[in-house]
DNA sequence: CTGTTAGCGCATTCAA
DNA sequence: TTGAATGCGCTAACAG
């Protein structure tokens, strides 16, 4: 049986609070009494209760991060690796831990009613979804990654619409009107049918403006529901260099998926950009290291997860925050190229 | 404020277990109790508190990784994010959180003793060193992943300095006796001098007994210290680029610093394997997707993630569990040439 | 099936 | 400077 805070103080003769000053407020008891607690607590291996404490303070010193989706899913993304390393910074910088909270066995509620944080980041959530209503419940603060600016709620993210738009002003202004397009696919996690792609549908709307103002039917887009890992890409890159009538570019959610595309080419010997022009989303730190270096819309998950997690701070703190948007810049590299 | 289990009681005219067993035992109390509970908890928007239900019941339902190292410096690192991915397979299946443990204002101890978990996965620490002895205190389970087998350790990983021998004698059988490695520095953040390499270590011990069998002096190794991650890979390449007399192979202790590698010969007009060639260790996802596809020390950070989580899961349950160690195969694509 | 009671381990206000 | 008392919110024997 572990020591508590009960056997030191009868042991050293002193109270309990005595030996809660000791670990919490050295200096309203003298330095004998301090050692002398010490020493005991050393002796017997006493550690203070986290749960314990967290219940009396109302505070555990950790913030979470919630994703609809399973660990598995997230950790193949190197974007959300991104995110983490801002989320991180702050977490160093503040001296707070971190929880992954994804679906407790599907449920994303059941997590969020069991998650002893201060306050949460969440990816991909956007107002009208069920979750939101559970974090008033629970009076957790939160800020969104990517969700939906709206009232009272805190977002930090780029404008998709606007940046697909322009990504795709680019590829058809070089002349490609036979586009293929992969989709950011979630599997549905939710208990109530919501759907987590807020991002793949916003981005959709710039691209349908795009094509609009060029003359290109929307229709004319070929869309291939592709999950965002590497495995993903390279099956959606096999279908499209099987068929018939090949497309002349393929427009990737995600840098990971037009990886697999590369892998896919490089093997099926079609050279990129000659055979096939390729663009992603994102811009990993591999993107500029594939050959030729991918063209993709750019946008930092560092900076969106250490602008979140610092909202999110001062948001715990009793602030008031505003929604940050992000800057998003297209990065034409070689794998784009006119026809 | 708050509603709590007494407003709900007070409210539904039930004591507290009754509304206890509401949410945890539905089937000792009737339906029609039942409803009205729920009914009242609902419109109070009551959720129990998981603090206190972890204090009552002694387990919060969340597992840890504990990493020497920050945040940031985690997530750069792609097999580090496959150990992850191992870890999060299991903790799907069994219902569990998981925290990402790293210290507090550069102290280990710390987070130790404010982990609010039921146990620990620690990456790269090793018997003797003082953090197993807070784990002990806490009366915390633990499993080491890349630590070191030892008596009452649980351990899981490769045996590291076998396979750094195998692919040291790969390298020497190719002729090559100029060469370089890349190091796995850590920024050291425990609080009394403990220094996070165990790995480095093991595979330098591996790498001695292979240059002694091959008649090379082991001080002939060209030793550059570096971190992992890309960058760093990059700034020693530029070193070794720069040199007078260039060696003919290196070896990264990490696949990340391998791509860092390639991409400053690619700027330099070095080509690999012809000018340079290029070894890794862990064999990431991406390592078969470069050109020249990279040869490196497979071996599955997955695997040992999930190994280790299931070995902590049956620790937590009270089991016995065995060390395991893994198998580490070397995969050698075009990287490596012979001179 | 439901209520009473006693913890879980610690922080903190108020007296002494 | 120290100690007694109270509260944090919930769970779980045990009794009814």
């Amino acid at each position: 049986m572990r020591a508590t805070i009960n056997d030191i103080a009868r042991k050293a003769g002193v109270s309990k609070t005595t030996v809660s000053f000791a670990f919490n407020n050295p200096s309203k008891i003298s330095k004998e009494t301090f050692d002398r607690v010490m020493r005991i607590a050393d002796e017997l291996g006493y550690v203070p209760d986290p749960v314990a404490r967290t219940l009396a303070t109302r505070q555990t010193g950790a913030i979470g991060l919630l994703l609809p989706q399973s660990i598995q899913e997230i950790f193949v993304n190197p974007h959300i690796s991104e995110i983490l390393r801002g989320i991180g910074e702050v977490c160093d910088r503040e001296g707070l831990s971190l929880g992954i909270l994804t679906p407790l066995k599907g449920v994303l509620s059941q997590t969020i009613r069991n998650a002893a944080v201060d306050g949460l980041i969440t990816l991909g959530i956007g107002p009208g979804m069920s979750v939101l209503e559970l974090f008033r419940q629970r009076g957790l603060p939160f800020v969104t990654i990517d969700g939906a600016p709206a009232e009272k709620i805190v977002n930090v993210g780029i404008d998709d619409e606007l940046s697909a738009e322009r990504l795709m002003d680019e590829v058809l202004a070089r002349g490609h009107r036979d586009i293929a397009i992969f989709t950011l696919k979630n599997v549905t996690l939710s208990d109530n049918g919501d759907h987590f792609s807020l991002t793949n549908d916003r981005r959709f709307a710039g691209f349908t403006r795009a094509c609009e103002r060029h003359g290109l039917a929307p229709e004319r887009l070929r869309v291939y529901h592709t999950e965002v890992t590497l495995e993903s890409g390279r099956a959606a890159a096999r279908a499209i260099l099987a068929e018939p009538k090949r497309p002349t570019a393929v427009i990737c959610l995600a840098d990971i998926q037009a990886f697999g595309v590369y892998e896919e080419c490089r093997l099926a010997g079609v050279s990129i950009p000659e055979g096939l022009s390729v663009v992603g989303f994102d811009d990993v730190p591999l993107a500029q290291l594939v050959n030729p270096p991918l063209t993709t819309l750019g946008q930092s998950g560092f900076l969106k997860g250490e602008l979140a997690a610092q909202s999110l701070v001062e948001l715990i703190a009793g602030k008031t925050v505003e929604s940050k948007a992000l800057d998003a810049e297209l990065i034409v590299r070689g794998s784009l190229r006119s026809v």
